[in-house]
DNA sequence: TCTGGGGTCCTAGGACCC
DNA sequence: TCTGGGGTCCTAGGACCC
């Protein structure tokens, strides 16, 4: 979807179309003031001057959409919001309206599911589709279907997207950013060489900012000067899976299929806090934080129906550093006292003499509530699937 | 006045078991 | 007194993605 969340407060505020504007999580809740100032009126008839701007945000929050106007000025999602100020004081900025981003997000993938029931979830704003067994999916190289999609979603939702289609998830998801917003752009096997050698090797999914960095080190900044390499060198230099990866992936070989279904690992809920806190002078503070962020986590189970019996808990420091700690039980739960109170034994085990930023709490080794699994009593464990083999050398 | 929140997957060492 | 091989689970940290 293009800039979705962007897009999305576009829908209720179109005098806003085409300036600069930004979202951001943060503490400031700027949708109060828009409320506050203008009750009762229509929401696409608040003047555009009303609305708040980058230049006043006070807070720690990042970027999470900039329309294109505002990329234009050098702002991107992840960017911290003061660095933003500076770009660009002039943005528009609103808060995620993570309600409607979900309802949207949910409407968009349902209008796709009728055309093409497999779909892979890739968050709330991209998917992977199979074309292959779709009627007329192959026309036009995909051409007519992935119309068709955008048509589809824009009807029922106004919003835009773009869509690359090509032999595989890797190349498709390169494939979707070139013709962007509201584009499709096809590529064939055979466009390797053209069009996808040139792309910078940070633009594949998978390498990030310390993979590139390390490639750039070594010389390599494009996917063909990685497919230049033999797969030995490059399994000498990142290890045996990443190397060979990478060698797979600069060839334009992926054949991953489209997951349709999957279960959730853990869960978690985190906050940084305003200003940085410390383990005794803000002890109260933190501890009903704490408290809270359990008490979350244990709603998010219950309502989407899993237990858990990993409890974890993460610390960032004020020097950005972070810590994690956690505990396995012997039983799967959803009570957020438990949480709290196994949490509270992480806590201990973590240095806690730098001041803090952020708290977390994890849950994992997830069951679905009720399953024979989350009901086995302690200590029995069902017969398992083998994780790994190891072959002899004699 | 840097740097959110919710995730997944991988690695590596150690405990423990047969 | 020294010493196997194969395997699972747990824990901590980190890279990466949306």
């Amino acid at each position: 979807m293009d800039a979705f969340f962007a897009s999305v407060e576009l829908l209720r505020y179109p005098q806003l179309k085409g300036l600069p504007m930004v979202i951001g999580g943060g503490r400031r809740k700027v949708d109060e003031i828009v409320e506050r100032d203008h009750a009762g009126r229509a929401l696409s008839e608040i003047p555009v001057e009303a609305f708040p701007l980058l230049k006043d945000y006070v807070g720690r929050g990042v970027i999470t959409t900039a329309t294109y106007a505002a990329r234009q000025f050098g702002v991107g999602s992840a960017m911290g919001m003061m660095k933003a100020a500076k770009l660009c004081p002039q943005a528009i900025v609103l808060p995620v309206d993570f309600d409607e981003v979900r309802r949207l997000s949910r409407l968009f993938k349902s209008v796709i599911r009728e055309i093409a029931p497999v779909v892979e979830d890739r968050g709330v704003d991209e998917v992977y589709i199979d074309f292959t067994e779709v009627p007329g999916g192959q026309r036009e190289g995909g051409r007519v279907l992935a119309r068709l999609i955008q048509k589809s979603i824009f009807q029922a939702t106004g919003l835009t997207c773009s869509i690359g289609v090509a032999p595989n998830k890797l190349i498709a998801k390169l494939a979707s950013e070139f013709d962007k917003p509201n584009g499709i752009s096809i590529v064939y096997a055979s466009d390797l060489e053209p069009r996808i050698w040139p792309l910078p090797c940070r633009k594949v999914n998978g390498i990030g900012p310390k993979a590139d960095e390390k490639l750039k080190r070594l010389g390599i900044a494009t996917v063909g000067q990685l497919a230049a390499r033999d797969r030995d060198w490059l399994i000498a230099n990142f290890g045996k899976a990443t190397g060979a990866w990478m060698h797979e992936v600069s060839w334009g070989r992926d054949d991953r299929p489209v997951v349709t279904e999957s279960e959730p690992v853990s869960m978690s809920r985190e906050t940084t806090f305003d200003r940085d806190l410390h383990a005794v002078r803000d002890r109260a503070e933190l501890g009903a934080i704490f408290t809270h962020l359990c008490e979350k986590v244990a709603e998010d189970l219950r309502r989407k129906g899993y237990v858990g019996k990993t409890i974890g808990i993460k610390l960032r420091y004020d020097d950005f550093k972070s810590a994690t700690r956690d505990q396995t039980i012997d039983r799967f739960t959803d009570d957020g006292k438990t949480i709290r109170q196994i949490g509270g034994q992480c806590l201990k085990r973590v240095p806690l003499e730098r001041p803090l930023r952020l708290l977390g709490v994890r849950v994992g080794a997830l069951a679905k509530a009720g399953s024979p699994e989350a009901l086995a009593p302690a200590g029995t464990r069902a017969a398992a699937e083998p994780v790994s083999t190891t072959a002899s050398l004699f």
